[in-house]
DNA sequence: TACATGATGCCCT
DNA sequence: GGGCATCATGTAG
């Protein structure tokens, strides 16, 4: 994976856990998309965990459906789907076959090929001070709606594929960055189950969707 | 076949 | 801070 230095690129192992720990674990990893024009990487900061039956807010709670399928598969699989009628949504499917639970990533702060992702994001960087303007780069990737964007994902092309196979365009890979502390709070946009502390931040990263915690 | 709704983001005040 | 675009999906009828 070149121009990222030495990383490990995370294995199906590693989502067939409790989403909860997947969740709060995949903060400090990069999300890398293979491009033909070269490789797009962000470091995730922000994710939400969505558990099975008994989390209202999940799409799986009402059981298994055309749409939902991927929650119900094997671990370590996107899960892409279309909200509002403009954006996708990326999630990776956690926990053993038969059993649902997921973690949408919700912002990442980006790595590498900012200015494709930009332009993906329809966002013009400044050629001087575009990769130092802190407001601007947030522009690219802080949101759910915005990183899929910025990394070009949508359901068409991503829903169901394996996170976690060598042949895949989209992985998660380890760089050896160490997060100093996270902090949980309830999650974004959702009404039903909001009480529960379910979505995770790197804290007193400026990257977060909404005010760095 | 119809309809309500949503794990959002953008633009306007 | 609030309104709205825009449509796939699920469920009711």
């Amino acid at each position: 994976m070149n121009s990222l230095g030495r990383v490990t690129l995370l294995e199906a192992e590693f989502f067939n856990r409790d989403p909860r720990r997947v969740a709060r674990e995949l903060l400090g990893k990069l999300l890398v998309r293979k491009t033909p024009r070269g490789i797009l990487a962000g470091r995730i900061v922000e994710t939400e965990a969505y558990l099975g039956q008994g989390d209202a807010a999940a799409h799986a709670a009402a059981g298994r459906t055309a749409r939902n399928a991927v929650l119900f598969g094997p671990p370590g699989r996107a899960y892409v789907y279309f909200i509002y009628g403009n954006h996708y949504c990326l999630n990776v499917s956690c926990l053993p076959d038969g059993m649902p639970g997921c973690v949408l990533f919700r912002a990442l702060e980006p790595v590498n090929g900012t200015e494709q992702m930009a332009k993906a994001r329809g966002i013009e960087l400044a050629r001087e001070s575009g990769l130092k303007n802190i407001s601007l780069l947030k522009k690219i990737s802080s949101g759910p709606g915005r990183l899929t964007a910025a990394l070009g994902i949508t359901r068409e092309r991503d829903n169901g594929k394996s996170l976690a196979s060598p042949r895949s365009d989209l992985r998660i890979a380890d760089d050896g960055y160490r997060v100093r502390r996270t902090v949980a709070t309830p999650r974004i946009g959702v009404v039903k189950a909001a009480e529960q502390p379910l979505r995770y931040v790197i804290a007193g990263n400026p990257f977060v969707s909404g005010r760095s915690l």
